[in-house]
DNA sequence: ATGGCTTGACCATCAAGA
């Protein structure tokens, strides 16, 4: 089984590299982040046509996320059940046995804004539901974009970036609960190259210079951590034409 | 020290991303 994440910042200009990269790397999920349409405008023919179907949460010009599967999931669940929020940054399935969940974690701007109380916040609601959720679904994967680097390794210039928004110490706190609820972080399960990254920005010519972050994540429930094969990051897609700035991340289970 | 791209909204700049 391989599950994957793809920041995809707009799937309507990104729609023909998601199709191009589904037929090069069939999967049992691909959970999408930042959408950026309403749910109306969500391709899903485009999707059936190559052999998938989607279950999806979208919101106008920002955030929305989708499991692209290719069969229909169960127990659909949008949001954070108890937290109140009208962006569309989660959406979970049951496939087969497993509970697949895929986030878009809230950016948080700058350690001044309240977009940073936000996002410390949404990550307690994220907890406090996923501590359930493993009640219900010991098999569970939550994978998407966390925009937190979880340690300095994860930075390409830690020292240029300490104290900043996505590596500061109460995000990376926040990274540690998760994996305190019996999560693995899958791509550290495995010896990886260093300087491995998911995530670089558009300007100064930043992945040319590899000069990226690691925010995006596949976290793994015990029974799952223990039958993945291999985690990885494609950063193929990043040298695309008009690229998404992030690069997909991929794990295989032996399940 | 600042902003450096990209996208969407809407047609001229601006918010937001990370």
């Amino acid at each position: 089984m391989k599950l994957a994440t793809w920041n995809i910042n707009s799937l309507k200009v990104r729609l023909p590299q998601v199709l191009d990269w589904l037929r090069a790397n069939p999967v049992d999920a691909l959970c999408l982040q930042e959408l950026k349409l309403s749910d109306e405008f969500f391709p899903i023919d485009a999707f059936q046509e190559i052999g998938y179907t989607a279950h999806w949460a979208g919101q106008k010009t920002y955030n929305g996320v989708a499991i692209v599967t290719p069969a229909p999931g169960t127990d659909i669940q949008k949001n954070i059940p108890g937290f109140e929020d009208p962006q569309q940054r989660v959406i979970a399935a049951t496939l087969g046995d497993i509970r697949v969940v895929c986030a878009y974690c809230p950016n948080g701007q700058s350690l001044e804004s309240d977009k940073y109380i936000y996002k410390l916040q949404w990550y307690e609601a994220l907890n406090r539901w996923l501590q359930e959720e493993l009640k219900r679904y010991p098999r569970l994967a939550i994978l998407g974009d966390y925009n937190i680097a979880p340690a300095d390794e994860d930075v390409h210039d830690p020292a240029k970036w300490e104290g900043d928004v996505l590596v500061s110490p109460p995000e990376r706190q926040a990274f540690q609960a998760l994996l305190s609820l019996g999560l693995s972080d899958a791509f550290r399960l495995f010896p990886q190259p260093e300087k491995s990254f998911s995530w670089w920005d558009y300007r100064r010519f930043a992945f040319r210079r590899n000069a990226g972050l690691r925010i995006d994540h596949i976290l793994l429930s015990a029974p799952l951590a223990q039958a993945c094969v291999a985690c990885e990051i494609d950063k193929a897609p990043r040298g695309n034409e008009q690229p998404s700035d992030h690069t997909p991340v991929i794990a295989t289970l032996a399940v």
